[in-house]
DNA sequence: TATAAAATTTAGACAAGTCTAAAAATATAT
DNA sequence: ATATATTTTTAGACTTGTCTAAATTTTATA
């Protein structure tokens, strides 16, 4: 159906358009799959052709809800695999990336349900990020910066901004993970810095590290 | 390291090795690969260039034995990956083999490594054919046709010749898995035809079948 | 608004892997 | 042993996906 790199870049599109909401740009594309953009103007002139994207020459493209399906079925396989890697295979959250972008591009229907099944239908991968459903439909979850939270307030860590494996190292480190509840003990204003309770122990978060973390707050809706 | 066509090419080249256990010829690859001799000959002077396998022109060729070793690796991922399909994700011996083509060429020592630790070490896939260890080597089990045993003489299903779909459906509707013990009751001389005991039950077996089904048979050795 | 800068597209080239058709080497048969 | 058949290799072409360099269009600036 399509090739692994066709599908690289309807992944890469949809990343894109999530942020801007409107035409996508050739030179955005490029930067975000670190190729030149000669080569995307090629591959997005065959995509369109392919009626995956809406293409107007010098102002972009538009994936078509058929090219949304097809991105979101990628992204659905890549986080199932995070998830398979993480939970069944002892990887940490900042090993799997790589070798989940050699996965989405195997063809099974019927290996991804089964192996949807198999991990018990979750709902988001290691790094906190929902995993589209069969449809394609992703799950809104309301979240917010840790950063945002007053003090009083506390919620569970569902993800995180920076996925780097520095960040996330940092994070193992201090014994913070995903499905955690973090309470905010105290804000100091004059550097944004925190006093945050988690695992009954209190934590100094720097305003760097706060603006980085997800917080589910239901009562914040 | 290698690509997808070259791993291709090296796990046919070990199979057809195995069975003439000498040169072997650009034909028996183009038939393996059902691709034209022209293609073969080009891909096996890049893989002499490799060194994965030595290349006499018009005798044919021989994987060196870090060409045996890659190959084995090839087969060890595909073997593991089948047994994954098989015991955690539902699927039947005979679905297993076109997911498997794809995974097989994953690269991650880890992801492998992990898989085989997640599965218990198994020793042989689906098929009843052996996984080679880390290092690429094979246990050679001792294994005769069910045709060869005699009467009164028993053993354990351990592999099948024929691995077709059609064959493994016609296994599955008799009840005869791998694993199962069958003890041949009698061998009828005109037609070859046997009757086995199988899970308490007597069976008849053409000659065809028998030829067809591996038996582990230790009184033998 | 004319011009410079930036973004985008086109044209032409290249590597990997495959194919067809023709040439060369080897094997077979009379 | 010589003619014929088969196998293998070579030569040239094609596809996919990429690139560089040049041309074109759009955007920003003075």
């Amino acid at each position: 159906m399509f090739s692994s790199s066709e599908e690289n870049y309807l992944k890469a599109i949809y990343h894109v358009q999530q942020q801007s909401m409107s035409w996508v740009s050739t030179n955005a594309i490029a930067k975000k799959l670190d190729t030149k953009a000669s080569s995307v103007t090629d591959m997005i002139q065959k995509l369109s052709d392919k009626e995956v994207l809406a293409y107007q020459k010098y102002k972009g493209v538009q994936l078509t809800s058929e090219g949304k399906k097809t991105a979101a079925s990628i992204i659905r396989k890549h986080r199932l695999w995070e998830v398979f890697l993480v939970e069944k295979l002892n990887f940490s959250w900042d090993e799997v990336h790589e070798v989940a972008e050699q996965l989405e591009h195997i063809a099974s229907k019927k290996m991804i349900d089964e192996l949807d099944a198999f991990l018990g239908y979750p709902t988001r991968d290691p790094h906190g990020d929902p995993i589209p459903d069969k449809e394609g439909n992703i799950k809104v979850h309301h979240r917010v910066l840790l950063s945002n939270l007053e003090e009083g307030q506390s919620g569970v860590c569902i993800g995180v901004k920076d996925s780097s494996a520095a960040f996330l190292q940092y994070l193992d480190k201090h014994h913070i993970a995903l499905g955690d509840t973090i309470t905010v003990t105290h804000k100091e204003a004059f550097d944004q810095s925190m006093t945050v309770q988690i695992h009954k122990k209190s934590l100094q978060l720097s305003h760097k590290i706060t603006t980085n973390i997800y917080i589910e707050n239901n009562e914040l809706i």
